[in-house]
DNA sequence: TTAAAAGAAGACTTAATTGGTCTTTTAGGG
DNA sequence: CCCTAAAAGACCAATTAAGTCTTCTTTTAA
């Protein structure tokens, strides 16, 4: 369970490998697709997910690429993983609206919440500049 | 993501129930069902699962039903989940097989490894007495 | 003005989830 | 010995989600 989806393994990949180029310096999407194993198209859907939410900034046209839209130290690994696969929940019953009406006297629910704060916390801590090795 | 599908939920709240039932009584799959709120038929297979791993033990014909196969402060939320969801996995490289072959070199396959390692830790450290309020 | 590059939409295939139905096996009770 | 209650098991079907590829549009530097 809790697994991953492809999706989100190459965001990952394509985001950290973006981190470890020069900062100033725009990178061709398929460089990326190329340097990390992804198909390009999948790719490219992904990181339009990430140029909207300001995680990258694109420039099209020729010369055109990708950059980070923050220094590597400002990006963590867990809004990497949300951008692209929605929230971190454990179970329907944390999103905060009342998904179960059975949550008031659940004495699982706390569980799921707990759970979903640890992996965050887990994730918040750890910085794209980390992972590219810089 | 990492979100638990409904069997895993049903499977959960299946059990907890029966953990909160008196240890000596078979109690019927229908009762269980309607109790929590579960398709019996859906609930019926959770079961048969539960039964083939001794997490309860079924009698079948007249007077037959489930009940726990170890007392309830010998299952663990862990087992329950892992039963009905198979094992926690964050991202497929945390299987122990060579899932990835960048996982030598990768910075991101730790994280996976402390994710999966705190997600078990907390489920392993409660028990379905706990749950059931007993 | 043209070729390179990202943006956007969507078609398509495959696999997993969430059930349902029907038959078979097992066990008690009269 | 037969009837009935109950779980086990074998299929099956709808829905949803994942994953990939295609095609077209827009932007822009040279
Ligand atoms: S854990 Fe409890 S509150 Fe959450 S969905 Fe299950 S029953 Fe509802
Ligand atoms: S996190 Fe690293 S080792 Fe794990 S699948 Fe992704 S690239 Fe491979």
């Amino acid at each position: 369970m809790m697994e991953l989806t492809r999706k989100g393994e190459y965001a990952i990949r394509g985001i950290v490998y973006l981190a470890s180029r020069p900062a100033d310096q725009v990178c061709l999407l398929s460089e990326i697709a190329k340097a990390v194993d992804v198909p390009q198209t999948f790719l490219a859907k992904i990181f339009q997910q990430f140029s909207k939410i300001g995680l990258v900034r694109s420039y099209r046209g020729t010369g055109g690429g990708f950059i980070l839209g923050r220094t590597s130290d400002k990006i963590t690994l867990l809004e990497v993983v949300e951008a692209v696969e929605g929230p971190i929940i454990p179970n329907r019953c944390v999103t905060g609206a009342g998904e179960c009406d059975r949550s008031n006297a659940c004495t699982v629910h706390p569980v799921w919440l707990k759970v979903q704060d640890q992996v965050r916390d887990l994730l918040n801590g750890i910085t794209l500049k980390e992972l590219s090795g810089q």
